[in-house]
DNA sequence: TTGAAAGCGCTAACAA
DNA sequence: TTGTTAGCGCTTTCAA
């Protein structure tokens, strides 16, 4: 029932030549003369063959696998990323190994090792933090490892920052013009890196303009900690602005403020978020917030594949005010 | 500098012992001394040693990857499923090779020919039809075929269903039970298997019950399609319920229905969607809608990769109708 | 330009 | 329980 796959010496065999020209006919730029290509492509096709890239990749003892590990692979940034990544890799004819770790605080290690296992020409972190050992055996192994939004203490790995410091800054300096007198910073309790720079870039303007400013943080990155954000803070009435460190909370904590806190905004209550999500845009919300430009990021990544090993580029992803309507004008 | 990998021969030659030693420690119920599996363990330790799953799958004549064939993967509905197949395939020890196809309407075909290339498994197509010979392929491979969504004319391959029939006319009976006169469907361009199923069923019981029905359809399956229907279609005052197939579309005609036509919902006019997607319970839409659930599915899937190959399971997704807001009680 | 032959790293059948 | 041997399907020298 079950026939094994059609293999080059099927093909060859039905050509009328060796294996070697099969595989030289589908490799790019061998040798072959337009005859005997054009004999093994026919067969190839009679019989349905289609190379197998296991077999090929135990040669050149590299795939052109590029694994991917993600977490929380449904919130919108992440989503947006991944999509725009994916469809990248698949232009440039990489195929994307997509290891998803169920949860943004667990150990991605033993993911790397599995795309480690598969020979992957290259690994993109989107989430979490490699550890040290890992970083090491990247680079022994001949495989490029990029880093997305994690700041590694060394130099010798790709690594791609969203400007969180000039972004935060940004939405300080908004916030002031905004005239806000007393702002709660909103983050998550994980404190993840990004987190936690747009936390103090945002809180060391806002401390240095003598604006009084208080920090919330706690629970995932999530629309409803967003929401919870805005119930136990503004029971405190003098709150008249609030930097939600991503969008999602942004959104959650713009919810929580109209429909549970009673607050207009921006009458009110100024709101700015980070990172433009889709959802950002929509009606109901219109929140002013900071881009990230996901094109940005995407090529920044592609290009980082073409790096040398060993070699370290740190590339800014540049940020953009974006003016809707939480922002008192 | 670029030192190549591990491999058993290294391990064993450490180990003092063969390779088919290092294989079988390697390998799943194999008959090993505990002695010689602790040397081979310690030396694979020290050596920083992992098994090539390029060769493995070579042997095996085919890998444990499973490809995952999808679009759109930034639309709430899909992220949504990817995300929990992705860590559903993980969990079973199975890797997800993720081909995305970068608009709904192109063809999927060549990323299957690439999913065939590296002898995964199975093919789970979330987006898009595959055409016959490649079912056949898949078949004639021995590669499991799981088609979401789509209702293929054969009986020899795995179907998921979305049980839309049930959901539309569950949409139908509550937006009859509100009260509503002249109902509008909200449908994409794109006429989907799924959208077209749901918009004759959700017409179908209309029709039957005399109701007047309007259909729109246009555009791609996006919060801006379902915007647009909002300002075209609230023109005709007489409108007072809506059905949007999905709420992706739902969320986009809620936002025009009430910020840019002027219309209190549910008091003047009822919306229903379909999907349940995270944003559905958000407090600034409380969507009422039709609930697939996403572990249903999913388990559906990671189950159908156990089914003997050429045996058709159709399996529907429950429907729940998932009463919050949007509808007039 | 072509074919023969060796080898990529692993597993499995066979003997010991 | 172990080691030896023969492939898995491909690419890549090396001769011809």
């Amino acid at each position: 029932m079950v026939k094994a796959f059609v293999t080059s010496v099927d093909v060859a065999q039905r050509a009328g030549v060796s294996r070697s020209a099969v595989s030289r006919t589908f490799t790019e730029g061998a040798s072959v003369s337009p005859e005997v290509r054009r004999k093994v492509l026919q067969a190839a096709q009679e019989l349905g063959y289609r190379v197998n890239r296991l077999a090929q990749g135990l040669n050149n003892s590299s795939s052109n696998l590029v694994g991917v590990v993600g977490a929380n692979l449904s919130l919108p940034f992440m989503a947006k990323q991944l999509d725009m990544l994916s469809i990248g890799l698949l232009r440039r004819g990489l195929q994307c190994l997509l290891l998803n770790a169920a949860d943004a605080r667990s150990d991605i290690a033993p993911l790397i090792e599995l795309i480690f296992e598969f020979r992957a020409r290259a690994i993109v972190v989107l989430s979490g933090e490699p550890p040290m050992s890992i970083v090491d055996e990247c680079l022994a192994n001949g495989v490029k490892l990029i880093v997305i939004n994690r700041q590694l203490a060394r130099s010798d790995t790709d690594i791609i920052l969203s400007d969180d410091i000039a972004g935060a800054t940004l939405a300080a300096e908004r916030l002031k013009a905004a005239g806000c007198r007393k702002v709660a910073v909103v983050t998550s309790g994980s404190g993840t890196p990004t987190q936690l720079r747009r936390c103090k870039a945002f809180s060391d303007v806002m401390t240095a303009a003598g604006t009084d400013i208080v920090v919330w943080h706690d629970g995932p990155t999530t629309y409803e900690t967003g929401l919870k954000a805005a119930r136990e803070l503004l029971s405190d009435r003098q709150i008249d602005g609030a930097f939600c460190v991503t969008d999602i909370m942004a959104i959650g904590f713009l919810d929580g403020a109209r429909n549970d806190m009673g607050r207009r905004v921006p009458e009110d209550l100024s709101v700015i978020g980070f990172d433009d999500i889709p959802q950002a845009s929509w009606r109901s919300y219109e929140l002013t917030t900071i881009s990230q430009s996901f094109e940005v990021l995407t090529e920044a990544v592609l290009a980082a594949l073409d790096h040398e090993l060993g070699q370290s580029v740190i590339t800014n992803v540049p940020v953009a005010l974006i003016e809707r309507s939480t922002v008192r004008r």
